[in-house]
DNA sequence: CGCCACTTTGAAACAGTTCAACGTCAGTGG
DNA sequence: CCACTGACGTTGAACTGTTTCAAAGTGGCG
């Protein structure tokens, strides 16, 4: 894999990065020089399983992803979505162990970064590493939210937020356009995100689209009054933390 | 404040990441350094709040605290408890900004880290700042944790599970007894972190002290029959990760 | 064309909420 | 020492959001 190939594909984090503090180029070059290879996986592939001891991380290049638990029923929950630009398990970089399964909802396209150059990167780049630990923390943050969601709003409040959360995301890695974004799954899919039926999904989803809030078609979704529907939701991009700092 | 106070203060921190990877001498010195003053809490009290930009972060010494989200209608969600050992806002070293509010939920006390000490070690001691990163890391996997288990499990389930959490965190902490562990918070507190009213917290923890499963009155938590209770709430400790591995 | 995965619909069942009342207990002040 | 207070826990009953089950509709694809 040539170097300018690897640098075009890391374009998505450097941008969701870049949205949230100043990265060098000698930090950029030390992380394309990390990416050892590129993997693909088709729609409904299993990235990784819970229980796995990686010895590598993989970053998203494109497509949509899922981590996902399960129950002993068959139960299955989807614990965060992550878009072009996210790591998928930077996490078993320190934690070594696998706590949850990496899913492609989509055909996804990875980097891998072996861990190897990942503690290469702690032991000389310490503002890079900030960066990485940075990008861990806010899935931290987004868990929380789905957490405060889960508990606290009702369905439809419950879709709105996922809807606007996917929308930000999506517009911080240059993947949406002013009022659209690729959301490409299942309702099945997205009740298990949202810990329901995928029979009260369609029904809730319905409700939103009577009301002109959303509209998706299993691909790509549609939001007329960004604004209204964020009135709606409650939501609050804070979480995001989609701000320039010093880190 | 005298550094073998602060030292003694910080054991049950050493303890909790001992219980992941060893931490060298030189890594405690500059651990207890970087703690410049202590602060305590009455039950109750708020001991930060959403929106804050704190310039430095808290390690918990003793009692049980929280992070909450709030909704529109004033509703709250417990995202998480901490207890003795646990950082509250280390997320904040790196992303400035609280997502979240911390409550006191019984007295607290707590030892502060300006980031400005937190910033030298990253910039001096990697393996120690791969130690911080993994403290925060630890919060990420029990956020999943709770997101599987609101979404996918009954009250019953839920609650058991809770128990169990915070019976084995208890543990490693080196604060719980072979089948108690202390869990000071009202009822209403729990249904918060439950996403569920507190009448029917109060239902679903008369059905598990039937069942003989466990009792709690509001202080200390008894578990009989730890293994049964385990096996009832579907519990497999790898989510927190207690396991010495080099990080 | 026929299959299979996914979406949509209806109706019954249920887990959990809400509301309102009552019980309990520790702390406070007369 | 006792009455009062306020926070917390407990109970019952009506209500509602969501699930479950089962069946029918849709659409892409080999």
């Amino acid at each position: 894999m040539m170097a300018h190939d690897k640098r075009a594909l890391m374009e998505p984090f450097f941008s969701r990065i870049a949205a949230r503090d100043a990265l060098s180029e000698a930090e950029k070059q030390a992380l394309v020089a990390a990416a050892v290879d590129q993997r693909s996986y088709a729609a409904g592939n299993t990235i990784a399983r819970e229980g796995d001891v990686p010895l590598t991380s993989m970053l998203l290049v494109s497509g949509l992803a899922a981590r996902v638990g399960y129950v002993q029923n068959g139960g299955r929950q989807i614990t965060t979505f992550h878009i072009a630009g996210d790591f998928l398990d930077l996490n078993a970089f320190i934690l070594k162990r696998l706590d949850h399964g990496v899913l492609a909802l989509s055909a996804c396209d990875v980097l891998v970064l072996p861990h190897s150059a990942l503690l290469e990167i702690t032991e000389t780049h310490p503002h890079l590493s900030r960066l990485l630990w940075l990008s861990t923390l806010l899935d931290g943050a987004i868990h929380r939210q789905w957490l405060l969601v889960h508990g606290r709003m009702d369905a439809r409040e419950h879709m709105a937020h996922l809807f606007c959360e996917m929308f930000e995301r999506s517009r911080a890695a240059g993947i949406a356009t002013a009022s659209s974004f690729p959301f490409p799954l299942t309702q099945s899919d997205l009740a298990d995100a949202m810990g329901m039926s995928s029979v009260h999904v369609n029904r809730t989803l319905q409700a939103l689209r009577a009301e002109g809030l959303l509209s998706w078609d299993g691909m790509t979704a549609e939001i007329g009054d960004v604004a209204r529907l964020m009135r709606f939701a409650q939501f609050d991009p804070a979480f995001l933390h989609l701000d320039q700092r010093q880190r």
